[in-house]
DNA sequence: CAAGCAGGCATTGCATGCAATCCTGCCAGC
DNA sequence: GCTGGCAGGATTGCATGCAATGCCTGCTTG
């Protein structure tokens, strides 16, 4: 059983290493609310073992930045203000942008071909006005292009900073507007990309993050910070 | 007794997180070569306690890039290819510059003046031709500029990937060429720095990382590869 | 009535013990 | 002589138990 999800480093093998995968799993889903206090003895029921690799999970949760460890006092759902959020997608949007200016020079024939696909497909999806597959393919063909870099090290840091902004990313595409927006703005990241405009597609993939971020922020839920425990 | 680093998450407080510490430290040091066999119960004795810190220590410097676990056959110190380090510095050439991008526009005055400051030292020192102090006082450079992107994310991310790298980073500034060199780049940066000139921060900082990975790279040592176990 | 404090309770942190897995060296068979 | 397989030892993975810390409740006191 494959999973979907780019594997953190020692994904497998472990129960620590599945429950962690579980445990972020439930974050990104919004199942575990932000400030949400994670207690080992409930979480070892709920995952049928003992508190032991529970904690080994809870911790490399933490240096994942998706939980805070408060030591002597427990785990809780990284709290998040408006001020991180932003701060995540500023520095995601960096990335990425790197990421589309690398892929631009470094990407393979079958890649950019792989690329074209899917965001001709992401058309027919927009068209019918299909707002979760749209998400979806708008996720991968993010994927596609952060591969395109052929830096692994980039691709692992992107990763990890979506994992911790992946609950907040929901319903970005709310407005059937912001979903047109988005494939006119792909689009013209991809032609940048495919003419190897490294500096275009960098330019280009800065500004449909930031308009995406923006989006993302206007959808700012209330935050419900539930005061820990 | 405070610590210079930036401190990851949950830093103090407990052994594991203590522990977790004197590992990195001891990587970064080089006293822990890459590919060399991290076992429990050696650590364990080593440190004073038993095994069950030392586990949730692994785990946290497997989550962050410092170690590789391999399920059911222990963690290594985290193996490193040429290309990974090429990637490492790429990576990392990419942030900071974003970060001298950011701080362009967001430094403090008082932020601004230290940085003049420290680069007006850092002449000095470079003319005495003093290179560990040099080196000193280049990271501490380099901290200022991504404290002043104000982005807490990017911080934590280019720290991260700094300690991966620190224990390659040595010796530089071998030859006094190279410091001489290091410094006009840095001059030129600052000055677009304090210029408020963000493009050019950006563009500068680039060229002033893509030469320091040229020279680390041209000190790359035999990589004693030991066979892991 | 508010503030401070002591005791009990819940939870975390660590040590130890046992089961499962892996590596090493040896031996039989080809 | 070489390959495949098998025991023995070593190491990791997990469960459990105990000590330590922090929180919460109820009481006392100014």
């Amino acid at each position: 059983m494959p999973r979907s999800t780019s594997l953190p480093p020692a994904s497998r093998g472990s129960r620590a290493s599945e429950i962690c995968q579980l445990i972020a799993d439930a974050i990104a889903l919004g199942e575990l609310a932000p400030g949400q206090h994670l207690e080992e003895v409930a979480l070892a029921t709920r995952f049928g073992v003992s508190r032991t690799p529970i904690r080994e999970a809870l911790r490399q949760l933490g240096s994942m930045g998706l939980i805070e460890m408060r030591p002597n006092r427990g785990a809780v759902v990284a709290a998040m203000t408006p001020e991180m959020l932003d701060h995540l997608f500023e520095a995601i949007g960096e990335l990425e942008a790197s990421c589309a200016r690398h892929a631009a020079a470094r990407m393979s024939e079958a890649e950019r071909e792989a690329l074209r696909a899917l965001h001709a497909h992401s058309r027919e999806v927009m068209q019918r006005n299909d707002v979760p597959a749209y998400d979806r393919i708008n996720l991968e063909l993010h994927a596609l292009i952060i591969r395109g870099s052929h830096n692994p090290v980039l691709i692992e840091t992107v990763s990890a900073l979506h994992s911790r902004v992946s609950s907040f990313r929901r319903a970005q595409f709310r407005s059937a507007e912001r979903m047109a927006e988005s494939y006119a703005e792909h689009a013209v990241i991809i032609e940048a990309l495919l003419a190897r405009d490294a500096l275009g597609a960098w330019r280009e993939m800065r500004h449909h993050l930031l308009a995406a971020r923006q989006a993302s922020s206007q959808v700012a839920p209330v935050w419900a910070h539930t005061p820990e425990r």
